[in-house]
DNA sequence: AAAATCACTTGCAAATTAAAAGTAATTATC
DNA sequence: GATAATTACTTTTAATTTGCAAGTGATTTT
């Protein structure tokens, strides 16, 4: 993977430089959301990503500064991933992409009803979720 | 390309099924950013999309009932391409992608400065901007 | 009537993805 | 203490996607 590819100077260009494909931010998505930290954790997942895919997102993941690689506190058979501030400032990118799927796709009821709870104080919800995430990848 | 995957109920997971690629939100960027509107205008962006890439790219948005296609008014050679409001509800997603870029990442001191003014008031600036672009598509 | 423009399509090589099997280190079990 | 699981990957190979270059056919301009 060629993840140096500067394509222009455009904002939104050089973020999808980074995550312009179908997995990097379902593994944010998974840091944030869902507590997941380990490899197994990711693969977990629904979407059923690809062991090769898995490592190489990660590799890029690190390379770029959204997520660091630290010992598992369990286990040295595990390593930990956590999110540096600048995977864990992608919050409001998910939420809005979150926003837009609910309004234009078709969502489970459940996840439905805790995003109109988040609407209510997006501000709030983001600054709340954001220290939580700090205190817990900070620690580490 | 297969653009009817589902991968799993997630709501990010639904959206990168149709924008994961390095291309599509390009277009919609465009599309609401640069007054682009056509296959032509599209090809001239910084980025330098293939034609073939472009053309399985308008196609997939526009399945996705995110773009329209329309007779140009200038010309019959010309096809007119325009975001559906599904496609004008992306705006605070590259909003806060915009954001995101600007802190993390090195964005030229004008777009910078552009962005600092949106800042002070975002819902306002999603607001009209959303007002602006539903009038522009409206009337075609 | 000929040349240019416009929106594509086609063909092919190169890169990426996906699926499956394998590996090395560590940990749990008998 | 040996054996089986677990964990985090790597490797291999096939399928898919991308990217480049060269068409093509319908308009439009000269």
């Amino acid at each position: 993977m060629n993840n140096k590819a500067n394509r222009s100077g455009c904002p939104i260009s050089s973020m999808l430089d980074i995550f312009g494909d179908k997995w990097s931010l379902l593994i944010i998505r998974d840091l944030i959301f869902s507590g997941k930290s380990t490899y197994g954790d990711f693969l977990k997942s629904d979407e059923k990503i690809a062991t090769n895919i898995l490592a190489s997102r990660l590799l890029s993941l690190e390379e770029n500064g959204v997520i660091k690689k630290l010992e598992h506190p369990d286990s040295k058979a595990k390593v930990l991933y956590i999110l540096t501030d600048k995977g864990i400032d992608l919050l409001p990118v998910l939420l809005e992409i979150h926003f837009w799927s609910e309004k234009h796709l078709s969502i489970s009821p459940e996840i439905q009803l805790l995003l109109k709870e988040v609407k209510k104080d997006k501000e709030k919800f983001i600054k709340t979720k954001t220290k939580e995430l700090k205190a817990m990848f900070d620690v580490k």
